[in-house]
RNA sequence: UCCAGCUUAGCUCAGUCGGUAGAGCAGGCGGCUGUUAACCGCCGGGUCGCUGGUUCGAGUCCAGCAGCUGGAGCCA
């Protein structure tokens, strides 16, 4: 027999059918009438679909009336009209097999958990309405992120996992060897001798595509990264996870005003897939997890995002009369607190910030005439803050080259990097996005670890 | 890494002025009911994070340690 996912039973209330489910107990009721209700979830939606077991099955004593909260279960039956208020249809059982009980020491109550205590029990958070609701909008965002690109002539590029360069020196690195640790082969100088390791050389894993994701702009145009990346940083903070997943489109032959026309596109674009196909669990998480969070979503793709020069900013936020922990001032970095006063006070929704002082900002950014900053660019969000962070690229091979000594970079490390420019240099641009905190943002969730199913961060690494 | 806070039953939490621990949920038993985070009654359930100190007496005060959480920095 066909099983039937509780979504497409409530989306088209076959009534008179026989169908079958499959999920887990939420919760059982006994009536009084030699009857119990069973609220069963499958997982396709918030939704649980209410079960009429009654007496008259041949194991509604010895199975039925011992199944707890937890327990999975395949029900055979007809579907009906409900009696009560809260569903239109239920089903009422001819035949309840039980795949497997759980027992009294089941973890999950019906009553609401802590997310620390879920995160705690991370094989069995999953079943929980929130982060089956969470789940849920990561995928719709995972889909929408390719249905974006694709619809707009990107190709897909996979981009290393294991490399040889250290990309940006965006963060620091984990080391990937088959050495080992007790026995490290030595060179005569005493230094560890990576001649003897896997790949003959010393390797990390990726902290960003981008720099392999614009050797294949520079030959198919527009492409685009999305894979997980991995930085071994000490960040203990909810916007922070040792591997998370990154989104890095690479355009050829454009510059940033372009660049930032597509990030904004791109945002407004997953957002209103959240928003069109995960109504029942942005209402969930609206109501129990951030209020007013459908409205602030809706906020953002409703009007255009601002645009501001960095040094905008900083004038801004010096005449705001605010008091700062750390006073803005031009040629100083921005504090969170100078980010969460621009989106949330001063402009009220998102912000696109560009031309940042080149001191604080990677060598790959293509220098302003000004010679003092950069073309790059933030996309802050309120709640969220930095969300993507892009540039214009440096085409320019002795300028480049240039800022790579000026930031101490050697030449010699990144020869694929400089051909680039050397053979058939273009204009070109692109961005990244922390796929985790486009959930976070889409989400209403406080802790990034909450919104990735297997959280890796300083000192914790589950399953 | 720095700063602050928290740690009491399986879970969520209360615990006053320092006087040897309480509720709800979950579990068991019974009742009631087309119920819907069902409801009512009864029962079982505790190394109060760990170590030490102050005190006649510490869940409560002090110190150290551990774990967790939040904020900051680094960043996506």
């Amino acid at each position: 027999m066909q099983i039937h996912r509780v979504q497409e039973l409530f989306k088209q209330s076959p009534v008179g059918q026989r169908v079958s489910v499959c999920g887990w107990v939420r919760t059982r009721r006994d009536a009084k009438n030699n009857f119990s209700f069973l609220e069963i979830n499958d997982g396709s939606c918030l939704k649980n679909l209410q079960v009429i077991a009654d007496g008259t099955l041949e194991n509604y004593e010895t199975d039925v009336k011992k199944l707890g909260t937890g327990s999975s279960v395949r029900v055979e039956g007809l579907v009906v009209a409900s009696q009560g208020k809260e569903q239109a249809i239920e089903i009422k059982a001819e035949r309840v097999h039980v795949y497997g009980f759980a027992p009294e020491d089941f973890p999950l109550q019906k009553k609401r958990h802590g997310f620390d205590y879920l995160r705690t029990i991370g094989h069995l958070r999953p079943r929980t309405n929130t982060f089956g609701a969470v789940t849920r909008i990561r995928h719709t965002l995972a889909m929408a992120v390719h249905d974006f690109f694709r619809s707009r002539g990107f190709f897909y590029v996979h981009t290393p996992i294991i490399t040889a360069n250290d990309a940006e020196g965006a963060g620091e690195m984990f080391q990937v060897t088959t050495l080992d640790l007790d026995k490290l082969p030595r060179t005569p100088e005493g230094k560890i001798d990576y001649a003897r390791d896997f790949f003959g050389r010393r390797t990390s894993l990726t902290v960003s595509g981008q720099l392999e994701g614009e050797t294949y702009a520079m030959a198919l145009g527009n492409i685009y990264t999305f894979g997980p990346t991995f930085r071994a940083e000490n960040s203990n903070t909810t916007r922070h996870l040792a591997e998370f997943w990154m989104i890095e489109p690479e355009m050829a032959f454009a510059d940033l005003d372009h660049n930032a026309f597509v990030a904004e596109e791109f945002l407004k674009h997953v957002i209103r897939a959240v928003l069109e196909q995960n109504q029942e669990d942005l209402n969930l998480l609206d109501s129990f997890v951030q209020k007013g969070l459908k409205e602030s979503l809706q906020n953002i793709v409703a009007g255009p995002f601002a645009r501001m020069t960095y040094t905008e900013a900083i004038e801004v936020l010096e005449k705001s009369g605010q008091k700062f922990e750390y006073p803005a001032k031009w040629g100083s970095s921005l504090q969170t607190e100078h980010e969460r006063y621009l989106t949330e006070v001063h402009l009220k929704k998102p912000v696109i910030l560009t031309d940042y002082p080149k001191d604080f900002t990677a060598f790959y950014m293509r220098l302003n005439d000004d010679k003092k900053t950069v073309r790059n660019m933030d996309v802050l969000v309120p709640q969220i803050g930095e969300i993507i962070g892009g540039s214009q690229r440096e085409e320019r091979l002795d300028v480049l080259l240039e800022r790579m000594q000026e930031v101490g970079l050697k030449p010699e490390d990144y020869e694929f990097y400089i051909d680039l420019r050397k053979y058939g240099t273009a204009p070109h641009a692109g961005f990244g996005l922390g796929f985790e905190r486009l959930v976070l943002l889409c989400t209403g969730m406080g802790n990034i670890r909450d919104v990735i199913p297997f959280p890796r961060t300083p000192g914790h690494c589950e399953f």
